[in-house]
DNA sequence: GTCTATACTTGGATAGAC
DNA sequence: GTCTATCCAAGTATAGAC
């Protein structure tokens, strides 16, 4: 309340450095990964000092939560946008495509394992990491409720348990194509995936409510 | 060769520090990760001295990877002897269920997340992680291959692509179940996959050659 | 809020005695 | 082959000046 009226020039930081902090660890994460996102690695991409890690999110860890905040923020809402303009499950399969190339050219998901790979040796950022996880999977199992509502599809595997094992496999996916560094074999498994939607659209589904 | 015959007293090491050393380095890699596995964790666990790791292994990753190596082997072997006794589809998935929970158990696929996730920005770990996982891959299409062969699932999805599939499925399995501390999600799914196997095997395979 | 300086810890790696 | 001792690098975190 009583920032937004003074002074400009003098505290023309803190929020931005906060936001710069974030953006750099996000960065570090993406590049060197958990292990080498160290304090001081994050703070010369942001171009401030190593101190202000502490002083603005208390440990190291403390930032690099955020900083997967921010990145599961932005994927959410990206994969939202994505998933709006579909209204089959074979263009839903194709959103997914899209979404796994997008995030394999920019590291998204590498953050996510490496932030999961951290957790499962940290009591404390296990819950926190797990707590991030969450809205991938709701999301999943919402866009595949409404994609096969009204189907039988939906009594062979429930949507809730449907979005789980895709969840799994799109890490799962992510990790191997990084790790071989060959992004092909994923690839056409989507399209597989693709030419079934499609077959399970043409009897069924496709009633948009226009 | 020279060694076998002479001295005992003396040379009762050597073999079994290595050994010791490996050993040691899987625990350390189950229970503390691979940022916590430590040349002097791992010698202490080991109960010989740190100097040890870089005399026998060189370096500290040089023997993370003997560790992995061995954890490797060893799956490998049980995998294939778990596998033998299944002649149907059904039997397989119920077989890879048997597997879930015994590596869930004793955090066998933790090693291999672990070093995966560390691979990620190590070149010269990377193609070492990859070159131990193709077996797996190999493994599951060669069994998914048998279990299906004859049948026209083969053309909808061949084994080799499966095989990839499966692979990437259960490593984010594994990871979300140890990450959210339940497994029931994924033992749900293993018998969702178990009642459609069946299904399948009731109406081809199941012809085995006695 | 931001910087400098520094205390403290841990870990990789090697030299040299045994 | 194994141990002790040690060097050096890198990291977390804090105190205190600005």
């Amino acid at each position: 309340m009583a920032k937004a009226g003074g002074r400009r020039t003098s505290s023309r930081s803190s929020e931005e450095t906060r936001a710069a902090l974030v953006r750099a660890a996000g960065e570090a994460l993406r590049e060197v990964g958990f292990a080498g996102a160290s304090a001081r690695d994050i703070a010369q991409r942001a171009g401030v000092n190593q101190a202000l890690v502490f002083y603005h999110f208390g440990s190291v860890t403390g930032l690099q939560l955020a900083a997967l905040d921010q990145v599961s923020a932005d994927r959410n809402e990206r994969y939202r946008t994505l998933v709006e303009n579909t209204g089959s499950l074979g263009e839903l399969v194709g959103a997914a495509r899209s979404m796994f190339e997008e995030d394999l050219d920019q590291h998204h998901v590498t953050v996510l394992v490496e932030m999961i790979a951290a957790a499962q040796f940290s009591p404390e950022l296990r819950p926190e990491v797990a707590e991030r996880i969450r809205p991938w999977r709701e999301f999943a199992a919402d866009s595949i409720r409404e994609a096969t509502s009204g189907s039988p599809a939906a009594r062979l595997l429930p949507p809730e348990e449907a979005a789980h094992a895709v969840v799994a496999l799109y890490l799962g996916l992510e990790m191997l194509a990084n790790l071989e560094d060959d992004r092909a074999p994923a690839l056409s498994l989507f399209d597989r995936a693709h030419r079934i939607a499609a077959l399970y659209d043409k009897f069924f589904g496709r009633r948009r409510r226009t």
